[in-house]
RNA sequence: GCGUGCUUAGCUCAGUGGUAGAGCAUUUCCUUCACACGGAAGGGGUCGCAGGUUCAAAUCCUGCAGCGCGCACCA
């Protein structure tokens, strides 16, 4: 045989086994396996990130899932794969070529050659978090790895963008978006964050144009925007401006502008809050969402007030119109005046201050916070800004929202589903147009033509096209923002005739799911294709299906969707989780997952947020290499409640190390203990034969008679075989219902506190005694405890538990796909069933008895140190039992109390010295001639006999209470009852024992 | 403002009506032949505050306070 190192070493053990697995294909999902399904997919990381410990709580858990139900006889299919993350990929690359002096700006590329770029980057970078989650031991079926980008995948994209624009759910328009003027892109609602930020409220005043020396004063946090002001709002109710409405301002910037420019019109707005500011408000729909709300609202009524208006006084040059004074860099523009054009738009602020103060017109400002919108991205405030982009209307919201309402997808924690629904109730338009290069190219082309053109520009196109049943054509006429569906033919048949000769221009746009030469086609046709590509999310809320081979209906889609669990953080549910449902509503018709499963958010020991810069984020890789995986996992594992965010503290690895290391040194135990006769050895080469033994492995489903003697059981036998029962129980519910850390936490109480604690140490007695027959039928426990116990382990240190599996020799007796080869496929163990309890005389008595007695030797040991004995120093004790106590019993406490010697005596009187603790087993005596310090351990008993007098006054005010003893159950009663005797037993021994010190 | 979660030992957290728990830290002792990444024995808590329900409340209800998160947002 050969020795197995002192210390576990996860390095020489983790890499190896990893391999053997991929080796074997045992990650490999077989679509037309007739085992039920489990199926999970995986959240997509960026391509080009780097793993995290959120990534690790994250895979942990769906490793931990799959690996069970692989257990559990399960055909699992944890698909993994990655997303392109446009807006993050794309600014790293320019950042990394702008900083290499390549570029100073990604035109100087141009897009094409941009785009080549990035693909060398993700060539480059994009596997290094797959090979991270192979450290993490993830049991993933890389065979079918995905990426958003795939040319499979980005078909799914585009169809899907046809069908919803076929749909009428996705349209252009001109709006209101999110503009992020760091990365040039227009961003969806939900990748703006709020953030409260300290300024000023500026209140100035503006002139009524109609009444000269009436004033009305404005309250703003955006002075720089007074050019773009439109208009004065104020609200129809409010008396003291109401009659003001219709007449004008003189607005005061920019200062150049001759009057009648500057002079913009009072309007009434149910919008304008007259108890805030000072109820009046100025409306620049240019740069404010509700501002501009106000100007649709307003726009036709004003437009007909002020014709009346400008024939009478010829005053109004300029209509209500948005004026854009910031720019798409955040610069703000010409219009802005000649004081702050050119100026960012926080220097503008400034400008535009100085400039208000000159005019006089500056009334004062006070410290203010208010909160405004970041770039999720970027981390710089949003600009509100108009502009032309693609939205979607929502498919299947209410199915989406029922399914989760109902209960029929389960959301873990629950409370997740409140904040689901009250997302889909308010659900508006997806902003799905991004102003990027890297991405899914929104699959719009169009071409400006003259009617007198359209036989040869547009027709020969069209004629090519038909193979295409989702060509959609629609039409622009001159600039007007409408924009016509048209059936082409019957445009060719009813209304090109009669445009015969008109000059203004037809813009023909072209929607459909084209193949790369139709692309090709159009483009060499002069069509242009829309510059945009799709928000990143809109690829990966197709992520369940579109993996799985949609839109073919694929053997792997029938065997594996819906899948079972998806498993990812609460601060992607609206950006991806519900999406997905709707998608899977949409395009497949049902749920994309049964369970939701919402990890915490993984923050440092100060509860601060992992973030880069604060540069408190641990590589996990560096755990790994300092702790190993196992304990990496089993460290998170055990600090992640279901519902809580995590404080992460490296201890928690080193305790999942010490955990890792002390299974290998209880299997080494068992090897030493073993070896000679009976016993396995451990074994150094995967899949060597394990030598010859007379014990066999055991399995609930492979029952151990004639392995283990029952007749031969102790009472610590019977207790840890019960006490694994109730671990196995424990951790099959916890794991049911998602609550890792509750297993975690079961596996080291059973491991660490029960089995190592006290069956090892009291197995000692057997293994350096003489009972052979008594050895090997220990051998046979320990042998059963722990094949059960390792693969117990399994799901969440599976590595070890591989090296062990196959090292102790369980391996050898299984058949091949039950756990012979691996670990993997041994069946998850089972709880013992009454047979096997009824044949093996497990009653419940023993676990209180087996109690009792390490209550007693807990007890026993507490002697030594009040008599000041060394931990080290042999004593006698003498044992008064209450029955007869067998001799094994004995010997099982003396080596339990590291005695010299226990000796039974029946009638012992306790002389004055010696030191006396009772349980219900019988008094342990320890005679200390004189060795100990009197007056401490009266202290000590004084102390202890308060807080006993303390508890029997607590359980007899109880007891005395009639309204108790006459409503309380019986069995609660006797509870009490029993425990007044208990701690007035209790009383009379500690009073004995103070009796007994003189 | 609406919603939601948390507040229990020095720290991190379990504990949904009946004797307050774990891990870490701490104190003392021990390198005894699985493991010092270890063993043994201790100390340490009026369960955020105030009411209420109940025979009985860390636990259920109400209010308050502090911290956090999400959504909405008033210039």
């Amino acid at each position: 045989m050969s020795e197995i190192s002192k210390a576990y070493e996860p390095r020489s053990v983790e890499d190896k086994w990893y391999q053997f697995w991929l080796d074997g294909k045992f990650f490999v999902a077989n679509e037309h396996a007739t085992k039920p399904a489990y199926s999970i997919v995986i959240p997509p990381p960026n391509v080009t990130g780097v793993l995290t410990l959120g990534h690790v709580l994250n895979n942990t858990i769906q490793d931990i899932l799959c690996r069970k139900a692989r257990m559990d006889g399960k055909e699992v299919l944890w698909l993994p794969g990655t997303d392109h993350a446009g807006i993050a990929t794309q600014t790293v690359v320019e950042r990394t070529l702008k900083k290499s002096g390549e570029i100073k700006h990604r035109d100087d590329l141009g897009r094409e050659k941009f785009l080549e770029r990035v693909w060398e980057w993700k060539e480059k970078h994009g596997g290094i978090i797959i090979q991270q989650l192979k450290k993490l031991g993830a049991s993933c079926d890389w065979t079918r790895e995905r990426f958003t980008m795939d040319p499979e995948y980005s078909r799914c994209v585009q169809r899907v963008f046809v069908d919803l624009y076929k749909k009428r759910l996705i349209y252009r328009g001109k709006r209101m978006v999110n503009w992020c003027p760091a990365s040039l892109t227009a961003l969806s609602d939900e990748e703006v964050t709020m953030k409260e930020q300290r300024g000023f409220m500026y209140y100035f005043k503006v002139e009524v144009a109609e009444a000269p020396g009436t004033f009305l004063t404005i309250a703003t946090t955006r002075p720089e925007t007074i050019p773009g002001d439109s208009a004065v709002a104020v609200n129809p109710k409010d008396p003291r401006y109401a009659h003001l409405i219709g007449k004008h301002v003189l607005r005061p910037l920019p200062v150049e502008l001759p009057r009648e420019q500057k002079l913009i019109p009072i309007i009434g707005d149910e919008h304008v809050d007259f108890a805030f500011g000072t109820g009046v408000l100025k409306v620049t729909p240019a740069h404010d969402k509700a501002d501009f709300e106000i100007y649709e609202r307003q726009m036709l009524a004003y437009h007909l007030s002020a014709f009346d208006e400008s024939s009478k006084t010829n005053q109004i040059v300029e209509p209500l119109k948005p004026i854009e004074v910031i720019g798409k860099s955040g610069i703000m523009t010409d219009k802005a005046g000649k004081d702050l054009q050119g100026l960012d738009r926080f220097k503008a602020r400034k400008v535009a201050v100085e400039k208000l103060t000159e005019l006089g017109a500056l009334e004062r400002e006070e410290p203010y916070t208010n909160n405004v919108g970041f770039s999720e991205r970027a981390d710089v405030p949003i600009e509100p800004r108009l502009s032309e982009q693609w939205f979607l209307k929502y498919p299947s919201v209410e199915k989406s929202r029922e399914v989760v309402a109902r209960g029929e997808m389960k959301f873990h924690p629950e409370r997740w589903a409140k904040v689901y629904d009250h997302w889909m109730d308010g659900i508006k338009d997806w902003c799905i147009s991004r102003q990027l290069w890297w991405g899914h190219r929104i699959p719009v082309w169009s071409k400006k033509t003259k009617p007198d053109f359209f036989q040869t520009d547009i027709a020969p196109v069209n004629q090519k096209l038909r193979s295409s049943v989702n060509a959609i054509w629609s039409l622009k006429v001159g600039s007007y923002d409408l924009e016509e569906r048209i059936d082409i033919e019957e445009f060719i048949q009813n209304s090109l005739p009669g445009l015969k000769g008109v000059e203004e221009s037809l813009e023909f746009r072209v929607v459909g799911d084209f193949s790369t030469e139709q692309a090709e086609l159009l483009n060499q046709n002069g069509f242009t294709q829309d510059p945009d590509v799709l928000d990143t999310w809109f690829s990966s809320w197709l992520w369940p299906f579109a993996t799985m081979g949609w839109p073919e209906q694929t053997d792997t889609l029938k065997k594996f969707y819906p899948t079972t669990d998806l498993v990812t953080g609460p601060d992607i549910i609206f950006f991806w989780v519900a999406r997905m449902i709707m998608a899977g509503y949409e395009y497949m018709g049902e749920l994309p997952f049964q369970n939701v499963y919402f990890t915490g958010i993984i923050r440092d020991k100060q509860g601060r947020k992992m973030s880069k810069s604060l540069g408190n984020s641990p590589d996990p890789l560096d755990l790994i290499a300092k702790f190993g995986a196992d304990a990496l996992r089993f460290g998170v594992m055990r600090a992640a409640p279901l519902g809580q965010d995590i404080l992460f503290d490296e201890q928690n690895v080193e305790l999942g190390r010490n955990f890792c290391n002390k299974l290998w040194n209880a299997c080494r135990f068992r090897q030493m203990v073993g070896t000679k006769d009976e016993g396995r050895s451990m074994k150094d080469e995967t899949g060597a034969a394990a030598e010859a033994s007379s014990f066999n492995p055991h399995t609930s489903s492979f029952p151990v008679q004639g392995e283990i003697e029952p007749t031969l059981l102790s009472t610590d036998d019977k207790w840890i075989l019960l006490k694994l029962d109730a671990a196995l129980r424990e951790v099959t519910i916890a794991l049911n219902e998602y609550k890792f850390s509750d297993a975690t936490a079961v596996l080291y109480r059973f491991f660490w506190s029960e089995y190592c604690d006290w069956y090892v140490e009291a197995s000692k007695a057997v293994f350096f005694g003489t009972d052979a027959a008594r050895k090997a039928n220990t051998l046979a426990v320990i042998d059963f405890v722990l094949s059960h116990t390792v693969r117990m382990f399994h799901p969440f240190l599976p590595f070890i538990t591989e090296e062990l599996w196959h090292g102790m020799g369980y391996a050898t007796d299984m058949p091949d796909n039950q756990g012979g080869k691996t670990i993997m496929f041994a069946p998850w163990p089972l709880p013992l069933d009454d047979d096997f309890k009824g044949h093996y005389g497990l009653d419940d008595c023993y676990l209180e008895m087996g109690d009792t007695k390490y209550d007693l030797v807990s007890q026993g040991r507490n002697l030594r140190r009040a008599a000041n004995i060394g931990a080290s120093k042999k004593i006698k004790y003498i044992l008064k039992p209450v029955t007869f106590m067998p001799p094994h019993e004995v010997e099982v406490l003396k080596l339990l109390l590291n005695a010299e010697s226990v000796e039974v005596v029946d009638n012992y009187v306790a002389g004055k010295g010696t030191l006396t603790v009772r349980t219900s087993l019988g008094e342990l005596h320890l005679p200390t001639e004189g060795l100990i310090d009197v007056a401490a351990e009266q202290a000590r008993l004084n102390k202890e006999l308060e807080k006993i007098e303390a508890e029997i006054a607590k359980v007899e005010a109880k007891l005395a209470n009639p309204s108790f003893t006459e409503k309380v159950p019986v069995t609660v009663l006797q509870e009490h009852q029993q425990r007044l005797a208990e701690w007035q037993s209790k009383r009379e021994h500690v009073k004995t024992a103070l009796a007994a010190l003189g």
